[in-house]
RNA sequence: GCGAAGGUGGCGGAACUGGUAGACGCACUGGAUUUAGGUUCCAGCGCCUUACGGCGUGAGGGUUCGAGUCCCUCCUUUCGCACCA
């Protein structure tokens, strides 16, 4: 509704943010502001979808989230009033292991433990002033969302992209229960203590890591708008390299008489050039040829027991001391025919190539050092430059890829790295031996966790009757049985999966044969959930197909935004989910997520002092006051609960244990959302860490307070009348006052479109404490110049203080709903200056500065600056030898 | 261990393409207003120096007329490492 420009009601008194939130909130609930619709001619620019990672319901909305949708909320505005038609939608990752953590805890289903949170966090959010869709809303753990999960999995299983295979895990000896990393601390059980062991089970796996996923996964890379650091890390995560995969042979046999692996010990390398240099082989703990020696060799037996207690997680793995033991099996070289002692190392991994590595401690700084701690022998077999080689210290130009020439190598010498490895790779692959492999890093993905709260996996085990006819084995649940209704009412107990003990659940007929079976029990990884839940935002409701129609029109997703602590599983899982959708013909693109923003953390000081038991006890940084010194140094500080010293500890992220958590909702009632908003948006850009302080929080509410005072200040003289503003004649001070105030947006708009959000605020205080100078009782002119300057300050402001502005833009009589108002952007003309000033340098020194016509001519310039008090001063008589001359900028005399 | 990113006043941060380092905010200091506290307003505020001036972007070196920005070496902090999400 169009408002009088003349006002005659008289504008709110003192800034009341409770009173000013909950009258724009209420406007817009009425007109429902932010439900998107396809292809909705109100906006001529066409869709842009914004999109925030979904929030975990762990109970409370967390500072991070409020950061998260912040960043979300201020581009939703920006574009909107740029004429994008922008969805920003909202659900919740509501499967998971916290949720059976807390039913343990609490005796509570995790269930109802998850919809309880997803109301309470629902209701927070609804004060921040989020322009969310909620019609939108999806839940991971509701059976119209999981069931295409199942469905999806169903067609991977068709397609062989989902399979079988047994995969290592952490296992609780005294839980009997499979653990998470998480649950692993120190190598024991959390809540058993028991030393954790690995162990290998069946579970599905997804086949991210097929040479056509993974060589499109890394590819497509060079496609997307993300930051270059979570492309890289992908990147080194896909891990590509490429080598040679060879075999040693040996005639090892098994108890029963047969070859093991048919005679062959693979091993992949990207440095076959150093093929000659190998004096030993590494295989992994759980490798065949291990498991044979250990067989007769109790002390071999014990190692490899050893090696595999502790966590699988790879960071434990890869810092363990590097050990090893022999076998006292043999393989034969393939080129030399040499006797090759074959070892057990606690640092290969069963999980990459075969399990087995060749060592070759001259050019291998991993494999020097178990040379040097087990003395075995080190061979130099590549020349650098003829530097000399010692086997008593590692160089790194030991592995140098670049410079190396073949040495000791029979009648490899004298051939560079790259053509020795092919010339090696031939001769191999004509023994039958060896041939050039692609290799990634990339393992796949497996999806089978041993818990309750996830989506079950749609397989009936039939395991045929007693005594009678085999079972028809694993078989999928045909696709008009989905889904598979996980039950609700279930409480762990911490000793496995508690879907084993429900009848109810476990007890189905077999598909195939009709004869009694088993579901499986696993749950799908939450991964899977968030795979693919930002296409279901974009379907609402679709009962009949997993994404429909309209999915085309909002995806891609032109802007993702969340942690970087995602920047490689979750963000490659959905990479990799969406191409099988391609593939199955659901979507038509290839990559998800067009553009991706990696917000920072929170962070916030730590305090700690001494408990009456002489344990630290952290104090929350609400409840502690700081010590200044006169130059504005925290020196100590004390709490307010009893006013005794604290100690300040580091800044670290907040967190629970620590107690440096802050409450957002508390922040919103103390001060109102646009204020968290406008701190959070200017004191950190939003890439970095931001820093929580109360007394930055305290500035951006005087900020917004200084908006409200100055604005209502000039209502009287803006309702006055409307007169054109007279640009060509102002007096010299509005002239610059103008031209201030049209730099500041020209700059603003500059850092907005590069999601700088943390300057576009600060632009905002300038245009404010420039405006502070004007007056619109003044003259016609500054009434008019007050006029179009708040008018830019409050639709500058209004993505980051969106109530304050709604409510201001209103009042002062400003045209139509500020939602949907024009973007501001500067006036050329109102930039221009006569005048301006340069920097003059001597030497490159600044040395002063000197006043110029802005149509001056460099030779003007220079003469100018050559001209000036300060250069004759710093000359003292000398001619400069150049003079560079920086347009608009500087001028350097060199001397 | 492997991979990635960062380090600028007392603090958060700014500095568009190699061209005025410290914008803007916070804290602090002085002053005004206020019965007081708070609020608000004005002024100051990198370090050293009475001054002239000198020094300053983690440390050291290099390129350049000119380096926070580019190159090399080192130190350090944060994040990820496949079953936390």
């Amino acid at each position: 509704m169009r408002r009088p420009l003349l006002l005659t009601e008289p504008m709110q008194e003192k800034y009341n943010p409770a009173e000013v939130e909950r009258q724009a909130q209420a406007h817009w609930t009425a007109i429902d502001a932010y439900r998107a619709v396809e292809n909705d001619a109100r906006f001529p620019k066409g869709k842009y979808y914004a999109c925030s990672m979904l929030p975990y319901p762990s109970g409370k909305l967390h500072i991070n989230h409020v950061r998260n949708y912040t960043i979300n909320d201020v581009m939703y505005r920006y574009l909107r009033m740029q004429g994008y038609n922008v969805l920003m939608p909202m659900g919740w990752d509501a499967f998971g292991l916290p949720a059976e953590n807390a039913a343990m805890a609490n005796q509570v289903a995790p269930a109802k433990w998850t919809y309880d949170n997803i109301a309470y966090m629902k209701k927070q959010m609804s004060v921040m002033g989020l322009a969310i869709d909620w019609s939108r809303e999806m839940a991971a753990c509701k059976p119209e969302y999981y069931k295409w999960n199942q469905w999806m999995f169903l067609k991977m299983l068709e397609k062989g992209i989902a399979y079988r295979k047994t995969q290592v895990v952490n296992w609780d000896p005294i839980d009997m229960t499979v653990l998470a990393n998480e649950q692993v601390v120190d190598g024991k059980g959390w809540r058993t203590g028991a030393v954790v062991e690995k162990r290998e089970i069946p579970g599905y796996y997804l086949a991210i890591s097929q040479p056509k996923y993974a060589e499109e996964l890394l590819g497509d890379l060079d496609k997307l708008g993300w930051p270059e650091n979570v492309k890289t890390m992908q990147r080194n995560w896909i891990g590509k390299s490429v080598g040679v995969r060879f075999a040693f042979t040996h005639d090892i046999k098994d108890p029963e008489g047969h070859l093991v692996q048919d005679g062959k010990l693979y091993v992949f390398t990207t440095r076959a050039d150093t093929i000659m240099g190998v004096t030993f082989m590494a295989v992994a703990p759980e490798h065949p040829l291990a498991t044979l020696a250990a067989a007769n060799d109790a002390k071999l037996a014990a190692f490899i027991e050893e090696a595999k207690r502790g966590g699988v997680a790879e960071a434990d793995v890869a810092t363990r001391d590097k050990e090893g033991m022999p076998t006292g099996l043999f393989a034969i070289h393939p080129l030399t025919g040499a006797q090759i002692a074959i070892w057990v190392g606690n640092y290969v991994l069963m999980s990459y190539g075969d399990g087995a590595v060749m060592g070759v401690p001259a050019h291998d700084e991993r494999d020097f050092s178990f040379a040097k701690k087990y003395q075995l022998p080190i061979k130099q077999v590549i020349d650098v430059k003829g530097q000399p080689f010692s086997i008593e210290a590692w160089q790194p130009w030991y592995e140098d890829k670049e410079n190396g020439v073949c040495m000791q190598s029979g009648k490899y010498d004298g051939l560079p790295t790259l053509k020795a490895v092919d010339a090696i790779a031939a001769d191999l692959a004509a023994m039958g031996l060896g041939e050039k492999k692609i290799q990634f890093r990339l393992r796949d993905w497996g999806i089978s966790r041993q818990r309750y709260w996830g989506t079950p996996i749609p397989i009936i085990h039939c395991s045929g009757a007693e005594g009678g006819a085999p079972g028809c084995g694993a078989v999928p649940v045909p696709e008009k049985d989905l889904p598979v209704v996980l039950p609700e009412d279930l409480v762990p107990d911490g000793s496995g999966n508690p879907l084993n003990k429900d009848a109810r659940f476990l007890n189905v007929k077999c598909p195939k044969c009709g004869k009694d079976a088993k579901r499986e029990t696993d749950t799908m990884d939450t991964f899977v959930d968030s795979a693919w839940y930002y296409m279901r935002y974009c379907s609402p409701g679709s009962t009949e197909a997993m994404v429909d129609a309209r999915n085309d029109y909002w995806m891609p997703m032109d802007q993702y935004i969340g942690g970087i602590e995602h920047a490689v599983l979750h963000l490659l899982y959905a990479r990799f989910w969406t191409k099988v959708m391609r593939d199955l013909g659901l979507v038509k693109f290839d990559e998800p997520f067009t553009n991706l923003l990696c917000q920072g953390m929170v962070v916030c000081e730590t305090f700690y002092g001494e408990g009456a038991d002489g344990k630290t006890v952290w104090i929350n940084p609400a409840d502690v006051d700081l010590v200044f010194d006169d130059k504005g140094r925290a020196i100590s500080a004390k709490s307010k609960l009893d006013g005794q010293p604290v100690v300040i500890g580091g800044t670290e992220k907040m967190s629970k244990s620590k107690n440096n958590g802050v409450d957002p909702q508390a922040i919103i009632n103390a001060y109102g959302a646009d204020t968290a908003r406008v701190f959070m948006m200017n004191t950190a850009p939003p890439e970095q860490m931001l820093e929580w302080s109360e007394d930055g929080v305290k500035g951006a509410s005087r900020f917004l307070r200084r908006v409200w005072v100055y604005a209502h200040a000039q209502h009287g003289a803006l309702a006055a009348g409307i007169s054109p503003l007279n640009a060509a004649k102002l007096d010299d001070q509005l002239a610059k006052a103008r031209r201030e105030l049209h730099g500041f947006i020209r700059d603003a708009n500059r850092d907005i479109a590069k999601i700088q959000y943390n300057t576009v605020v600060s632009f905002a205080i300038k245009v404010l404490n420039t405006l502070e100078g004007v007056q619109a009782s003044a003259s016609a002119d500054a009434r008019e110049a007050v006029r179009e300057g708040l008018s830019m300050l409050l639709r500058l402001l209004n993505p980051f203080a969106p109530h304050i502005t709604h409510v201001l833009w209103n009042e002062l009589g400003y045209h139509g709903d500020l939602l949907d108002a024009q973007w501001p952007v500067e006036d050329a003309k109102a930039l221009q200056a006569d005048t301006i000033e340069i920097m003059l340098q001597v030497n490159g020194k600044l040395r002063g500065s000197i006043s110029i016509a802005a149509t001056a001519t460099r030779e003007a310039v220079e003469q100018a600056a050559l001209a000036s008090d300060a250069a004759q001063r710093h000359l003292a008589g000398a001619t400069p030898k150049k003079v560079i001359v920086v347009p608009g900028r500087l001028v350097n005399l060199v001397v």
